[in-house]
Parts: C-alpha cells; structure tokens; sequence
DNA sequence: GCAAATAAAACGAGGAGTCACTCTTTTTAT
DNA sequence: ATAAAAAGAGTGACTCCTCGTTTTATTTGC
C-alpha cells in the first residue's frame, strides 16, 4: 500500500492501542503478549512494529490516553454521581483493573512512571482549586486525600469486583468539610 | 539429606519466601524469575520446588504472610504514629511497593484475590470495632473508606517515592469525626 | 515497476518446571 | 553391634516452550 493519509494512520494506532488497553484491563499486563495485541487488533505483527517501538511503548501510550475522570464540582451531588460514573466504568470495561496494572507498573518502570505521577498531580491540581472558599488554606491537603481516596475507590473495585460507593462520598465530603 | 526436623523444614520454607518477598518487593513480581529466587534463597532450583509447587503458591505465601500494621487506637495521635509507621516500613523495605504488586496479581488470579479480599475485610472488620460510640450506626461505611484511605497512602508511596502524611492523618480523623 | 505497507516466518533469549542422581541419616536384618 | 538397605533432602543440568523482536517475502496502490 502506498502513501495514506494521516487520519488513516492515526486510526491504524489507535486500533492498536484500543486493543491493548482492552487486553491489559482483562488480563494484566504481564499476561498479554504481543500475539494477543496483533490479534485483538486485527493487525499484523509487523504493522504494530510500524507504529510502536516495543511493547513498553504501548503500555505508555495505553497510560497517556487513559484520562482520570473527576467530579464537575465538590458538592455531595456531584460527587456521588462522579463515584458511581467510576463504578459503572469499572463494571463495563474493567477500567478500575486497568488502572491497577498501571500503577503497579509504574511502581518499577521509571519512564510510565513519569506519566503517572504527571497525571496525579494533574488531579490533584484540579481537585484543589474546586475547594470551597472557606478551606482554601489547606486545598492542596484536602486535594491530596481527595484524589487518593477515589483512586481507592477503584483499586478497590478492580479487587473485590463491586463496592457500594456510599461510604466513599461520605468520607469524600468529610474529606472537604473538615 | 535425611528425614529433619520440622523446624528445620520451616525455616527452609520461610528462606525461599524471604527470598521471594524481597525480590518482588524490589523487582516486582513479573520481573522476578525463579533463577532471581533460587539465588536469593541460597537453596537450589529442586529444593524449591520440594516445597513449593509453582511460582504462583509463592506469591500465595508471601501474601499470606504479609499482615497489614493497623493503629492501635482511632486517635490523633495514633493515626499519625500509625502512618508515620507506614511510611518507613515503605522507605526501609519496600513494603508499599510488594503491596501494589499483590494487588495487581490479585485482580487477575483468583486465588491470591481470595486470601487479599479476607485480609481487607479483617482489616475493616478491626477497624469498625474501634469507632467511637458515638457513631457506631456508620461504623461499617468509616471503616470501609479508612481502610481504603490507608491502603491508598501505601500505593501513593509506591509511586511517588515518599509523600508527607499529614494529609492522610487529617483526612482520616474527618472521616472518623464525620 | 516502484515505493510503501503488510504479513509471515525465523530467531535468540529467557523462563518455568522436571528428572535422574548424590549424599546423608535412619531403619532393618542378621 | 554392624552392615546392608531404604528413604528423604538437596542438586543442577536439561527440556520444552513462550515471548519480544527482526528479517524476509509478498502485496498493494500509484
């Protein structure tokens, strides 16, 4: 095949990293190889090898598209809603398993965790600017704990398939409330 | 070698899951080979699996092993000696990283997911007990999300190398006090 | 026909687990 | 009591296999 547009060869990566991310959610990433990549995408061995230098890159590329989503704003409404829209993610694509396996990697290849940490502080720095006004000296603490908290709430999803999230929005607001 | 003593047995098992545990600890578990434990071990390759049937039982019986510290008290000062205690059990052994590890097999091997969802739930169960009276209606939902508040400082540590506890402290007695 | 892109086979490394054997202690038979 | 036999602990070379990657051949559009 000859030259082909950028759209084209965007979608062909995509393919890819769409079939990792669904494999690493469902099996880990240790127990995906790349066969298991070549065929969930349909591709061929070499034309992943086109796009991506080795396996670890497709683990970061993987991480770098996986988005944390957040709660629109700190209100018990808000929140309970963003916990359930992680609980519903978790039970439909295995996210929460997912996000486990990244950071376990994390804990032992420096350069996805470069990318984790990144997207932590990024939350983080979300999260403390939606502080109400009234604790706004302790933002970052609060942000802390916040931001700790739900990525607990999916760890342990990922662990003990469901969990009710009540107790969790209940501490989420203690957590801002002081 | 003849028939020994069950001392001597023990100890020949607790070698190889030292071993073990202090590789996964550093290397994590993927990356630890039999050869990686052999070695650490000082016993040879046969003589391990004389008393471990594969890999995987391994990994069961550091998990096993593995209790979780807990505070003494649901305190102030307790809670913060308590993670205080967390963090250097993480600096000086790794400890917070093994953790991460174990949870990311457990979502994808049943058997290990067994033992780590008993020890969570005897955790909470510990800690529900210690609610003061006060609130002991919502004894179960603050025991849910302190246990899991305290097991997400563990993994921050994991991942970000080390992180001021404070935070965690302050969040943890909102979740208490409500 | 040519260059780009893909597919498939081949390769080399490394891993988990096995097995035939040795060596030492315990048991047994004389 | 002593020597032969049995049994258990430990060994490490070896096997078989899987995996990530590379190389080679083929196809495809212009």
């Amino acid at each position: 095949m000859p030259k082909v547009s950028q759209e084209h060869l965007d979608a062909r990566r995509q393919q890819i990293v769409d079939a990792a991310r669904a494999r690493f959610a469902s099996h880990g990433f240790a127990r995906t190889s790349m066969a298991d990549i070549v065929d969930g995408s349909g591709l061929s061995n070499g034309a992943i090898y086109r796009y991506f230098k080795s396996k670890d890159e497709i683990v970061i590329a993987v991480c770098e598209q996986g988005t944390e989503a957040l709660p629109t704003a700190l209100t018990a409404e808000s929140v309970a809603a963003f916990l359930e829209h992680v609980r519903a993610r978790a039970r439909d694509t295995d996210h929460a398993r997912l996000v486990v396996q990244i950071y376990a990697e994390a804990t032992v290849s420096p350069a996805l965790a470069v990318v984790v940490q990144g997207q932590l502080a990024a939350l983080r720095a979300t999260i403390a600017e939606m502080v109400p006004p009234r604790r706004s000296q302790q933002a970052d603490e609060i942000a802390e704990a916040f931001v700790a908290l739900c990525s607990s709430y999916s760890q342990q999803l990922a662990m003990r398939g469901d969990v009710d999230s009540a107790p969790y929005a209940a501490a989420l607001m203690a957590i801002i409330e002081g």
